[in-house]
DNA sequence: CTTACACCCTGCTCGC
DNA sequence: TGCGAGCAGGGTGTAA
């Protein structure tokens, strides 16, 4: 579910009821998710304050009065569900988003504001993490991550860069998050699919072989700025909807181009093509064989 | 170094 | 209606 702009929604939506509280308590109620959670978990929360949550790529981060950073990656499946404390919560009337079960309800964390914020995650590929916050750049978790597409860094001339000389496909390139870490595979069918581009064409061809930018390059670094922008701020709108009705975060629809919309018309304009899949790498990429060249 | 593939886990949908 | 196959937006580990 979370790529980069579902992730950034989520830490909108935490932010407020978290960064200035305190965990008054916290349950963790299995000993695992992909992975088992650090040592101490509990305890190295407990009393903590919350003094910023950031993103990077696709992970949370929450830096605490301890020192130390809860790192939070959402997998597939992860969701978080505030509910605040004025909002009485009657034993068995506790909303949850649709096809989310409070069995997958792994972690609660009871803030000293009275708010309480759950993590449920039906598939357990999301997992946290501990670590101290000096060395969160060099953690194993983000020591090898590529460039943030929303930052400076972006651009025709660094992806050619990061590009020049490869043969993999650009769908491999762009889903490698250590050349840019944060898209995912919806994301990167929509880029390719505004920039134009094929995702079998080999990520080397975007650059010139000095590593300099092609045409493409700068085309595909705006799509890609383009297409998460665009969906940060349709994120934000549906948070707005969602917050005031059951604190639900973690998951909204956008209107895609190219995404699961196989045997559709291509939407790009003056296109009359077809939205064809296939598989790359095992996942499926969703293209209009008549506008994305090679 | 690359790239490919199985795998982790659960639930939903689709076709027979 | 039941049931198995296939699929799902994440990443990791292993092998070639």
């Amino acid at each position: 579910m979370p790529e980069l702009p579902e992730v950034e929604t989520v830490r909108r939506g935490l932010e407020p009821a978290l960064v200035g509280a305190r965990f008054a308590s916290v349950e963790q109620r299995r000993p695992d998710l992909r992975f088992p959670f650090p040592e101490r978990f509990v305890a190295r929360l407990e009393g903590a304050r919350v003094e910023a949550l950031s993103r990077r790529a696709k992970y949370l981060v929450a830096d605490l009065s301890t020192g130390e950073s809860l790192i939070m990656h959402l997998g597939m499946t992860g969701r978080f569900t505030v509910a605040l404390p004025e909002r009485t919560i009657v034993p068995g009337e506790f909303h949850h988003d649709p096809g989310t079960m409070p069995i997958h309800d792994h972690v609660v964390f009871k803030l000293d504001t009275g708010t309480r914020i759950t993590y449920n995650d039906v598939r357990r590929f999301g997992y946290m993490d501990l670590v101290a916050s000096a060395e969160l750049a060099s953690c194993k978790h983000f020591a090898a991550l590529g460039i943030e597409p929303l930052g400076n860094a972006l651009s025709g001339e660094t992806l050619a860069r990061l590009f020049v000389h490869k043969i993999a496909p650009l769908k491999a390139a762009l889903l490698d998050q250590r050349l840019i870490a944060g898209l995912g595979n919806i994301y990167v069918c929509e880029a390719l699919h505004r920039a134009g581009l094929h995702p079998e064409a080999p990520a080397g061809s975007i650059a010139t072989k000095t590593g300099r930018p092609r045409p493409s390059a700068h085309r595909l670094a705006e799509e890609i700025r383009a297409v998460l922008n665009e969906a940060v701020a349709a994120g934000g709108s549906t948070l707005r909807d969602f917050a005031h009705a059951d604190g639900s975060l973690g998951y909204f629809q956008h209107g895609f181009r190219a995404y699961d919309r196989e045997g559709e018309p291509c939407r790009n304009a003056g296109c009359g093509g077809t939205i064809a899949r296939i598989v790359q790498s095992g996942r499926s990429t969703f293209y209009c064989a008549d506008c994305q060249t090679r």
